[in-house]
DNA sequence: CGAGACCTCCACCCTGGGGTGGAGGTCTCG
DNA sequence: CGAGACCTCCACCCCAGGGTGGAGGTCTCG
């Protein structure tokens, strides 16, 4: 049985969750609220397995609410229900750490199986916005993927100097850091510099984080 | 009607697939294939419109084969179906350019599901891979964020030079670029430095990768 | 109008970065 | 073993980059 909270102010809405959501698929509407401040408040007073949240709300929205459940102990994962699919909301509310999203339009069958996800502890997005996240994905990945290639063409030390380099370190520092003379460091520089065909270190920095090198 | 293209090289694998996408679910398997070339072949000579891919596979494997079906004109979308959900073969294939991923170890009705939102264009993620690729998304975007952020702390021209300075032009070029001398950008950059709290060009340029200001 | 923020530019100085042309040591591989 | 790649280090030179301390112009806003 996966106990649901449901927060969204329309009444109307609420009424069409609790027939799709029947006792009889496994789920219990424990509680529910037209707001975020409510959803806190019913949070504090039940246990609670999936929180199906709204977005636009009076009051605390479905961003703002997501955060604060997300702060607490304990915190149940949280399933957007929204009418809109704009990228900046989708993008909002990942941040803000939901675990899924879902579109109103969607059919009962689908919602029901995103809050069994969701309850389950997996992730869920709708159909419609998985491609622009995927999207995102990929031109990471593809960064990546480059930095590989990128990488084989220097030195093991090389790539030493390059990493240190690409965080912001200076030859001194780098030379401190792998303990060996600024002349040392300066070689390697230069022949990473040719490498790559970078003119300076701005180019050879901005070569590195391009190719997904380091973390940024 | 869906027309199906199953590529594995189990048959046991593509007979349960007979089994799950039948007619009655509005599925019709046009072809199979038990290797990437041969479902080439296959796709040379039928119309279709998902194809089911495994990816290990003898021969041509299943990366290597999404990327050839992405090569043809008039592409159909393709589902790769796995039974593991390796970091690195998921990053493969979605860069390869499939459509959708899921696991072989998924409900029939999931498979169904899946099945239906590639074919209508859509992607689609197992849930169990979701939350990584999420987590994928969420950084990229909390980057964008704090960009927005960074830039507001900087006027307008300081923001022109440092973006010209993120990547990985001189003073001087950055003076071209902008129309003024290069004893303002020398300015600008000196006040951009104290601004981030950069020591010298090098770091400036990594915190604007960092947080996103450039495309990199 | 006066204050303050911003953009533009100047002169001076100094350090670190980068280019050139080496040299000696280890290690691998044909 | 000899060739070649790699790591280490040196000396010398030059200059773009960065720090300091200004100055004059426009624009906005109380």
């Amino acid at each position: 049985m996966i106990r649901l909270l449901l927060v969204d102010d329309q009444e109307l809405v609420r009424a069409g969750l609790r027939h799709v959501l029947t006792p009889d698929d496994g789920f219990e509407i424990v509680a529910e609220a037209r707001d975020g401040a409510e959803a806190l408040e019913q949070l504090g007073r039940n246990t609670i397995d999936v929180v199906l949240m709204d977005i636009r709300m009076r009051g605390m929205d479905g961003v703002e609410a997501t955060r604060c459940v997300g702060e607490l102990p304990d915190a149940p994962p949280v399933l957007i229900l929204t009418t809109f699919d704009d990228d900046d909301v989708l993008v909002s509310v990942l941040e803000a750490g939901a675990a899924g999203f879902a579109l109103k339009e969607t059919s009962a069958d689908d919602l029901i199986r995103a809050v069994e996800v969701v309850a389950r502890g997996g992730a869920w997005l709708d159909p419609v916005v998985t491609p622009r996240v995927l999207d995102v994905y990929r031109a990471q990945a593809s960064a990546q993927r480059a930095a590989a290639v990128a990488l084989d063409q220097l030195t093991a030390r090389e790539n030493d100097v390059l990493r240190l380099m690409a965080s912001g370190a200076s030859n001194g520092e780098i030379a401190e850091a792998l303990f060996v003379s600024v002349a040392t460091v300066k070689t390697h520089v230069g022949s990473i510099f040719s490498k790559l065909g970078a003119r300076d270190r701005a180019a050879a920095i901005v070569h590195a984080h391009r190719h997904g090198l380091v973390d940024g």
